[in-house]
DNA sequence: GCATTACGCTACGACTCGTAGCGAAAGCGT
DNA sequence: ACGCTTTCGCTACGAGTCGTAGCGTAATGC
């Protein structure tokens, strides 16, 4: 995507566009069916069409084409204003909650990360591509809630930085760790749950 | 360790128990050097010291073998008495950052939970292995915080067993998402923090 | 037309996998 | 002491994947 090669104006054949899209789709297909540790690249390749070398020409190895084939699912991510920042949140739990239903995040997503702990390229290439999309969810949420006067305005900017990151790792981290570890539904009943505890704290009465 | 032979009185000789240990232990090794993609079940034979046949004997796969070598990390988890519910939060908290910070458990960890999205048996074994010693914290901590009068007795068992659900759910999700994914360490400033919005919401003033 | 690049195809050595077969070693009961 | 049973180390094996190289062909810009 943003990565790759631009191909402005080069001579010669230009890559094909479908051939990208192909793989990509492939590589989703293929996470579906086979998992991260028996998805192979010549599977994906005859799946999608294309000759093994074609693809080794794009990426660099399973990491990379891994990467950008979940980091797709994240396009829809996006924050409607519902009101109230407790509502926001609410929405953008269950969107990223049923991005992560499906089974091509599940695997997909983990297995990157997982990689990423021995990979620093790899994993700015994550952030990059799906993590910063997140976090600005989440200082736009807070923006609106201090328009609205939900949320105190900031005051030290580099404390303020902290804090959402602070909620960001909060957010995330409990729809992945109730989706993957725990293994159960993140619904309404679960988030309102949640948005509860994170906007009034454990020690208030339910 | 717990569903392996039990070796109970039979004929023959037994197996060796310092083989297991070796094994395991050169499985925690081959993870900090090599990550779990590199890592191969004839590397760590070698560096065992065994033939890669009886490692075949005793775990079925590459899986099993790491939940086991991760597993015993986190015998060492427990919840000392710290005299208030924010305290009790901010050391169990330190002592999972800590685990985490090892390389072997990073990766290892996270491999074994990507490969638990396809294979129930796995999650089962991780379940009774690393989740339900943590939730027995969560539980204990609960306990002890009702006795404080920190927190509201329970009413509903129902509702009371999804609140720790929820909790356990936060709190590990949290952690992790922080030392995984957003890369950053957990130290005692962050623990702060995280223990103000879990206990009060985010919406108190700090 | 010509240079340049992408593509499909085949083939290759290196590696890992998981299993089978063998002889030797280590315990247990008599 | 003697077998019986099971484990252990070793070697070897077919199957599968990896990532690359070489080749002829297709597509684009000048």
């Amino acid at each position: 995507m943003q990565s790759r090669s631009p191909a402005a104006g080069r001579p010669g054949r230009p890559r094909s566009a479908a051939a990208d899209a192909a793989i990509l789709a492939a590589t989703r297909e293929a996470l579906v069916e086979l998992g991260w540790s028996k998805l192979t690249l010549g599977d994906v390749a005859t799946r999608a069409g294309v000759a093994k070398t074609t693809l080794y020409r794009r990426w660099s190895g399973k990491n990379e084409l891994v990467v950008d084939a979940v980091a797709e699912l994240f396009d829809e991510l996006c924050l409607p204003d519902r009101g109230s920042l407790a509502a926001d949140i609410e929405g953008v739990v269950l969107q990223f909650a049923a991005i992560l239903a499906r089974p091509e995040a599940r695997g997909g997503l983990m297995a990157v990360v997982t990689e990423a702990t021995r990979d620093d390229a790899l994993r700015a290439r994550i952030r990059a591509s799906i993590v910063d999309r997140q976090k600005g969810l989440v200082l736009e949420g807070r923006s609106r809630a201090q328009q609205r006067g939900e949320l105190p305005p900031e005051t030290d900017p580099e404390e303020s930085a902290r804090t959402v990151d602070l909620i960001f790792d909060m957010v995330a981290g409990a729809v992945v760790h109730r989706t993957l570890v725990s293994g159960r539904p993140v619904d309404e009943e679960w988030v309102r749950g949640f948005t509860q505890i994170l906007l009034r704290g454990l020690a208030a009465p339910s």
